[in-house]
DNA sequence: GGGCGCATGTAAGCCGTTACATGATTAT
DNA sequence: ATAATCATGTAACGGCTTACATGCGCCC
């Protein structure tokens, strides 16, 4: 039985500030993007569920020359359902389907030249990767006044650096190591 | 739209040397695990399709005492397909949705003990989950007789152990930030 | 007698994406 | 004109997991 941690970041959202789908969708798409992605097929089936299972409220809103607003509120017991699973340690690892490991596993009877190509193309993305990363840092750090989820933020970041490059440095020692292999 | 790369793990397993869907099942929990599941429910309706589409025959073969089995072989179609999905770059990089940094980034309210808490637990997975290659790796190096797989399994594996060892010193030097980090 | 290994499969259901549908305002 | 922004939603579909169903042989 896997949880589903989708409400639970819809509810923190809210306790964040945004308050219609619209909001969170937009702030999901910015700033949590590297680890995590949703859309609006299932924003507002949650939050719509959330508010039948009374973890959020919701107030209608009209607005002149725009459409109508939904403005969800976290409830008490939202806030004790979010408290508790903020509470909950992780227990599994994200198991990532790695479609170049995939490839590589079964590019023995492949020239040489294919799969140096494959690592080349692989690391271009993970530089382009860690540079917007690295961009986004930077970027935050030079903001004049940080919010209190900045240092949190660049936590995250961090996080994507690090792995990131690590991966990088692989793909640098595999390319030497398949230049070295005999072709057969 | 996003390729389903599943059929094309079928048909490399069938090229080296995996026949049912048994066999593959087995191959894929013991060998590829760390970046590639799947499930019976995927694999036999995924080899059914293969054999319909021409990509794979299958010949059934009576056991005594054992259930019946179905023996699938890659067809030249089936090979050509594969081929040509090996020559293609990978496009797009595993989006790992993490929940380890959702929770992270709505902890700012959070006491530092309880994110401390967290961080050492994903630690402890982290090092686990080195700790299961670092001795498969060890295992594979210590072989009498290598197959030709085996460099390329390594390869696999030290993808892993880079990347598994950098969120370990990315969360030591997380906690390290959160205890420098006044109390509000 | 019970559990494990071998061996194949189906059905229900969840999670998630994509495409579609609507419609006003504002900027180019 | 037309594209983008704001704003909400649904329907279809795909991928995958889980639970269920079957059944023989072997070992303890």
């Amino acid at each position: 039985m896997k949880e589903n941690h989708t409400p639970y970041a819809l509810l923190g959202l809210m306790t964040a500030g945004f308050h219609t789908g619209y909001e969170m969708k937009q702030m999901i798409d910015g700033s949590l993007n590297h680890f995590w992605k949703i859309s609006y097929g299932q924003i507002y089936p949650a939050l719509k569920k959330l508010v039948e299972e009374g973890s959020a409220d919701v107030k209608v809103t009209s607005q002149e020359g725009r459409p109508d607003k939904k403005e969800y509120v976290i409830t008490p017991s939202g806030e004790e359902q979010l408290r508790s699973w903020l509470l909950k340690p992780v227990e599994d690892l994200p198991v990532e389907k790695n479609e170049l490991l995939l490839k590589l596993f079964f590019s023995r009877n492949q020239e040489k030249s294919v799969i140096l190509h494959q690592l080349d193309s692989y690391e271009e993305i993970l530089q382009e990767k860690r540079h917007t990363y690295q961009s986004i840092k930077e970027m935050l750090l030079r903001e004049a006044c940080p919010s209190q989820d900045t240092p949190f933020w660049i936590i995250t970041l961090d996080y994507g650096l690090a792995t990131t490059e690590a991966a990088v440095v692989w793909c640098e020692k595999t390319k030497v190591r398949i230049k070295e292999m005999k072709e057969e």
